[in-house]
DNA sequence: GTCTATATGGCGATAGAC
DNA sequence: GTCTATCGCCATATAGAC
């Protein structure tokens, strides 16, 4: 017979996942993540014994999650520009699909940059590594003279801001939910583009 | 004899805006205030009544700055590549100066949307303005097939995003503060090249 | 206007029964 | 493993003297 540990361990980790990154870490109450759960909330002290414990978990989670995504893309083998348009076609769409996370770990990171900065460095999966990777492939192009620790914040720049800038911007330009949405998707062809002019053989 | 209405509020505005700066609504302590502001913590709620009403004049004080700042660059009366380029340059060296206010901007409003768009409909100068602003003059020019929208996204992103994401970008590029200021300061001049190729008539 | 002292409530965390 | 009840602290907010 199987303990409901894990049954209820991602129950926990679910949904502090909801509520952290909609009110950070400051912002985040045990009881709201007790009632997400649909349970009580000293078996959240019983599974994790501190609310520091359960935001690291959560954190390492969603920050796993962005730069492995990354990762995964620019490690495929073809060539640069098809690369660069599907590292950003498909980076889009994995924030569509998770559009808290980005907001999640740069509010985070600006609150507590210390203690996130101890999180970059143990991850399995490093921004430093993402960027190392990247590196070399630029390298083996023959392309216009470029920086590529620019090229690589200017992509990641294009990409995010939209995401959580969001309420923002949607309420800037008066779109509704559906009009941002496609505003987004058409980003995906333009962003490609707009990389592929300053780094293209002239 | 002036009473001391006014050194005190604006004592306690700027302690505020440091703290709220640095820790967020949430995060901020009133006592942390106070201390700042070398007063006592029952003065704030003499001057302010509850730590809500100081966060609104706070936050709309951030809002205010950042957005009259784009408002007068983009109407000062150059040419379009020059304003541009004027743009970027001292919306860069802003943030420079007062480098916590887009985080600051961006965090409270992942966390309160609803709360932080109310301030938006309230401002003086609203972003909505500043961005119709600068389609009017967009259109002026006889430019590449453009969306404006798009357009105004890319340049905030791409001055921003390096400021917000600072703790991690520092850290993936090991960048001391220096270099890390430099890397910035080069940014004044190739956001506006990279910007002009997007839209000057091929 | 400014202070000290205190009320009030909420939150993270624990004790202990089942 | 899961619950109810409760502790102890700390943060916002107020009362009231000066």
């Amino acid at each position: 017979m199987a303990n409901k540990t894990h049954n209820t361990e991602e129950k926990i980790l679910e949904a502090a996942k909801t509520v952290f990154h909609r009110k950070g870490f400051e912002g985040a109450r045990m009881q709201e993540i007790a009632d997400e759960a649909g349970i009580n909330k000293a078996l959240l002290h019983y599974y994790f014994r501190t609310k520091e414990n359960l935001f690291d978990a959560v954190f390492k989670a969603a920050f796993r999650e962005i730069f492995t995504k990354l990762f995964m893309t620019i490690d495929a083998d073809v060539p640069l520009e098809k690369k660069l348009k599907n590292l950003i076609s498909e980076y889009i769409g994995f924030f569509q699909k998770n559009s808290y996370i980005p907001g999640f770990i740069l509010t985070e990171m600006n609150q507590n940059p210390e203690k996130i900065i101890s999180v970059f460095k143990s991850a399995p999966v490093s921004p430093s590594m993402v960027f190392e990777r990247m590196k070399e492939f630029m390298y083996d192009e023959k392309l216009e003279k470029t920086d590529v620790r620019e090229l690589f914040i200017n992509i990641l720049a294009l990409c995010i801001f939209p995401v959580v800038a969001r309420p923002m911007l949607q309420n800037i330009f008066d779109f509704s939910d559906e009009q941002y949405d496609q505003f987004i998707e058409k980003r995906k062809k333009t962003i490609p583009q707009l990389i592929m002019n300053t780094i293209r053989k002239k």
